[in-house]
DNA sequence: ATTACCATCCCCATAAATAGCGAGGGTATA
DNA sequence: TATACCCTCGCTATTTATGGGGATGGTAAT
C-alpha cells in the first residue's frame, strides 16, 4: 500500500499535462477506494483549472448554478488552514443543504475530505477526497491518510502551477530602497504627508519616489502601483 | 529516527504555547543535526510571531538592517510555492551577500532550506533550516527530508496560528460582491470614472462601494483598502 | 415582520493626488 | 570618464478623491 502511493507520487511527478492529472486523480480514487477524487483552483473569476473524477454534469450543473458562493467547502476551506472534514462545516443554510442534495443526485457521496492549499499571488485550491460512508468509518479514514493526501496536494498543486506558468509571465522589476519604503507606506495607509515624515524627506521627495516607482511598474496610478508592487511580492504588508 | 520524528510532531501536536514550539524547534535541530531551525511569521510589522534557535543578536540585526527587504530567501519564497534551497536563489545583489556574510558571522551556517507557509487571510510564514555543508551533501539532506519538514511545517503553522488566534480577530471582512468588484477594479489600475463605466454603474454609486469597502476594511484610503483587499486575498488581481 | 444589508442614485465643500516645469550632488558600473 | 541611476529639494495649476449630508427599492434571514 505504501509503496503504491509512492508510485502515485512518482506518476505525478512526472506528469507533462493535464491530461496526467485526471488519469492520477482517477488512479487515486481507485486506490483509495472512494467515490471521487477532485483537484481545482478556486480563483475570484470561476474556473479555469482542474482535474477529478465528478461527471461533466455535475461540473456544469455546479457552475450554471453558482454554488462555489453557496458551498460551505469553499468558504470554511478559505477561511481555515488545515484539511476539513466536510460534516465538520456549517451547513445550516438552506442553499447549503440544498446544494449537498443536489450533490448526491448526481452522483456524490455523503462524506467528503478538502484540503485547502495556497499558493503564491493568492492562488488558491482544493483537493477533495469523497465517498460513501459513515461517519466514524469515515473520520478513520481520513486520520490514516491525511498526511499522505497532504503530500499528493502539494505536488498536484506544483503541477498545475507549472503547466499554468503561474507567476512566469509577472517578472518583477526592482525598485531601489527608496521606492520600496514609499510603497510600504502607501500599502500602511499612510498619505503622502505622513509617509514623507516617516522616511524624513520632503513631501516632494517622496513624490519623485512614488511617481518612480509607477512608471517601473508600469501602474496607471499610486493605488495601481501599490497593487503590483504587493501582488508581485516585492513588498509586504 | 523515523519514530524519533513522530515523537516531535507528536509533542508539536501537543505544543501549548509559544515556548512549547521554542522546544521543538531546539529539538528538530538537534535531531536533524543542523545548526539552525527557525518557525517564523512574515507579516507587516516584521516580526510578529517566531519560535528558533537564531540568537537574539542575530535576530535584532536582522530587523535593525531591515534585511526583510534584502533577504533573498523571503522574496524567492514569497513567490514560490515549493520550497527552496537558498543555494539556488538569486544571490547576484551586493546586498544579498553582505547579508549573508553578516549572517555567518553571527553563527549561522553556510546552506540553507526554507519552506513557505500560506494560511488564510494572506497570512504567510517560512520554516528554515540552516547549516553548514557542501552543495551536494546539502541536496541530499533536503531531498531525504522535505517531505518529513513540510509535515512539519504544517504543524508548526497550524499551532501558530491556534496561539494567536488567527481567523478569530483577524478574519478578513466579508465584501459585497460588488465591492469585490470595485477593490478589483482599482487594484487593476482604473479610476473611478473608468472603474464605475467597467461596472455599469455612476461613479457615485462607485464610491459609495469604495467607501463601504474601505470601512469593512478598516482602511484609511483607497490605497489602504486596496492593500488589505489583496494582502488578504480577497481579491486577486 | 422586522432587522440588516445590498444596490443604486444625487449635491456640495474640502482635502489630496497628479502633471508639468525645474535643479544639484552622490555612487556605481561599463 | 561617461552613463546611468539614486537621493534630495521647490513651485504652480489641474484633476481626482474624500467626507458629510441625504433617498429608494430589493433581498435575505431571524
Amino acid at each position: 500500500m505504501k509503496s503504491r502511493l509512492e508510485d502515485l507520487v512518482s506518476t505525478l511527478q512526472a506528469a507533462s499535462s493535464l491530461e496526467d492529472l485526471q488519469v492520477v486523480t482517477e488512479a487515486l480514487r481507485d486506490h483509495y477506494e472512494v467515490a471521487h477524487t477532485v483537484y481545482h483552483w478556486v480563483n475570484s473569476v470561476g474556473e479555469r483549472f482542474g482535474a477529478g473524477t465528478y461527471s461533466a454534469e455535475w461540473v456544469d450543473r455546479y457552475l450554471e448554478k453558482d454554488y462555489l458562493r453557496t458551498d460551505p467547502v469553499i468558504f470554511g476551506c478559505f477561511q481555515r488552514f488545515t484539511p476539513v472534514i466536510w460534516k465538520e462545516l456549517d451547513w445550516s443554510s438552506k442553499a447549503a443543504r440544498a446544494m449537498l442534495q443536489d450533490a448526491q443526485q448526481h452522483g456524490l457521496g455523503n462524506q467528503g475530505f478538502t484540503i485547502p492549499i495556497r499558493g503564491p499571488n493568492g492562488q488558491f485550491a482544493l483537493f477533495t477526497m469523497n465517498a460513501t460512508a459513515d461517519d466514524d468509518a469515515w473520520e478513520t479514514f481520513v486520520d490514516e491518510n491525511t498526511r499522505d493526501l497532504m503530500i499528493v496536494a502539494h505536488e498536484l498543486n506544483k503541477k498545475a502551477l507549472e503547466f499554468e506558468n503561474w507567476g512566469q509571465d509577472l517578472q518583477s522589476p526592482s525598485l531601489s530602497p527608496r521606492e520600496l519604503s514609499a510603497m510600504t507606506c502607501l500599502a500602511k495607509g499612510m498619505n503622502r504627508a505622513q509617509s514623507a515624515a516617516e522616511l524624513n524627506i520632503s513631501e516632494h521627495t517622496l513624490r519623485v519616489y512614488i511617481e518612480s516607482a509607477r512608471h517601473k511598474l508600469g501602474a496607471m496610478n499610486t493605488t495601481h502601483a501599490v497593487a503590483r508592487a504587493l501582488s508581485t511580492g516585492i513588498i509586504i504588508v
